[in-house]
DNA sequence: CAATTCTGCTTCATCGATTGAGCAAGCGAG
DNA sequence: CTCGCTTGCTCAATCGATGAAGCAGAATTG
């Protein structure tokens, strides 16, 4: 039987009178502390099977409304093309399921913009917390959530207003690097510097990725090579181009490089079908983050894992606990094994 | 300055108070329709000066309570762990903050249960409307949602009760089936069936899809082989073991398959790799989904990716022009080129 | 048996925004 | 000068759920 007229929705009014009882006796029963405000059981017995039958849903607009806190937990992303980015959204809404919170999420497509613009809708959503992943400002997304009086916490890209919870970048480049280098050495029996490609080089995980790909430079005693420090940003395009370019003005490209992230990686591979220039023998890459397919692309990878589920235990932890030092929790990702 | 008391937010009758006026011309001006309402231009400034002094933000919960329509759209998806999917809820976000929706989306991680809750969810939060995609159960939700009178659409896999926008899953299929055969066939010189792996046996898309794969058969006159069709499910270890049972099972297996997504991809290329079974000669791939990393993994993988924007056109041309008639609209998929 | 406590409810204000109805002042027409 | 219209607002009800306060009647106590 279908209506054009929208069925109006059952409200605790209509139970109320149903059961003939009072609103309040409804609303005391259907959220469960009926001992509490002295409800009988037999009544809370009939209420319960009448929302039932009436098939009632709480209207969670006005719940939310009258109540302190509002149980909605908010994030925001910057995209959905990764792997890294999908399992945190993943693992967050589980997460917050679990302590029955809603979450909320938006993507911003890295637009600095947009991002102030999800964080105001969010606070309008009266949010309870944001989460604010991999932000290109997240002090100004702390600022708008702290004149609201909103808890948030940092995520991927470290803030200095409230907690961070990031991936220990410098200790993963590092052995990423490390291995790339070793890798090179194997194969070709002498130490270059590599090339670095991706990533914004006014984010902190970049320039701590960049710190740590120097350090390992340095262990071995080579020198790094200033020009092909390439953080021109992680979209594929930017990546391609930057290849081209610097392989335009060089000539010949190093054996070996640290690519900053899987999108970037995708726009270097593209390069690098398209130009033929490692057409001889593919050069050894280091990817920070993880793909199952570009696991598969050869031994000539080696990636580095960015712990999520300890990344969002860190975050729920402090969102539980209610802790809100000023610190940067940094977990050190996962170093995949080859093949 | 830090207060541990959170900050009382600002409303429009803290606005009204300051501006020397009433509430009802504060909501009339910041809502927009103060033309409508008569409030004097003068008036009308003042608010909005004072509005953006104070960092007024409104109370979405408040308003949506006493609004009839509460713009806020739904969405559940699946899984997050790829591009198609990934894709989907990007433009669908993009597409609800154009129309001035606010979106909300939820991964039910294949979960039949969650997919149930979630819908419940999102009809408490008085969504306008509702898209399943991917529902295993897209008639249930459809229910569901006509009971509180709140819209559908069902994306990805189609329903009985509500508009569907899906793949054209058989030509798709068809046409990815014809090209691995006629890979086969140019490198070994033989007809031969193909093997069939990922996918539920029992949902639309799964059984669309095989239909394509049989005709394809057909078409060149190859009998399918029953026994080398695996609908056994999407996720990468359900087709990691269906390829190993099947290998024991029959000995040598074919030298093409059909692939029922890049998930799935995920578990074959697993066993390929770890089982050996292929040392001598990778198998011809097709992949009904695509993936940037899968089109670098040889030439040996044909991929059809999912018309997305497309589909989601259709998806909001069916939302905004209000249109309920039952039908599934079918999107051709573009098959791509290989390299 | 009166006084007190307990049980099982109901009443009503409240959360913040929206909106139909209404009111007072100003102004022009007759 | 008065009637009627316009302008520019205010009032008050409303959306649905919540919970403090309160009120009968039953049960217990001294």
């Amino acid at each position: 039987m279908k209506r054009s007229i929208p069925t109006k929705r059952t409200t605790i009014y209509d139970l109320a009178e149903l059961a003939g009882t009072s609103a309040s006796a409804v609303s005391a029963v259907l959220s469960g502390n009926w001992k509490k405000r002295r409800i009988s059981a037999q009544l809370a017995e009939k209420i319960t099977r009448l929302a039932e039958e009436q098939g009632y849903a709480l209207n969670m607009q006005a719940s939310v409304l009258r109540r302190e806190r509002s149980k909605i937990i908010g994030m925001i992303v910057p995209k959905y093309d990764n792997r890294y980015f999908g399992s945190i959204v993943e693992q967050f809404e589980a997460m917050a399921r679990e302590r029955g919170l809603f979450p909320i999420i938006t993507c911003t497509r890295r637009d600095p913009a947009l991002e102030i613009e999800a964080a105001r809708a969010m606070l309008s959503y009266q949010v309870d917390c944001l989460i604010a992943t991999g932000a290109t400002d997240p002090d100004r997304i702390a600022d708008i959530c702290s004149a609201a009086g909103v808890r948030a916490v940092n995520l991927d890209l470290p803030g200095s207003r409230v907690p961070s919870v990031i991936s220990d970048n410098f200790a993963g480049a590092l052995e990423l690097t490390r291995r790339v280098l070793a890798n090179c050495e194997r194969e070709f029996g002498e130490k270059a510097p590599l090339l670095f490609v991706g990533g914004r080089g006014t984010d902190h995980n970049t320039s701590e990725r960049v710190r740590g790909f120097r350090a390992a430079h340095a262990e071995v005693g080579v020198a790094v090579d200033e020009t092909l420090v390439l953080t021109c940003g992680y979209a594929p395009e930017k990546a391609e181009n930057a290849m081209k370019a610097i392989a335009e003005k060089v000539g010949t490209l190093p054996r070996g490089m640290f690519v900053n992230s899987t999108i970037s990686l995708e726009g270097v591979m593209r390069w690098i079908r398209r130009s033929g220039h490692y057409a001889d023998r593919m050069p050894h890459l280091g990817c920070f983050d993880w793909d199952p397919f570009v696991a598969m692309l050869g031994d000539h990878i080696e990636m580095v894992r960015q712990d999520v589920p300890r990344m969002l235990d860190a975050v729920f932890e402090i969102i539980d606990s209610g802790a809100s030092e000023l610190k940067v929790i940094q977990i050190p990702p996962i170093v995949e094994q080859t093949g």
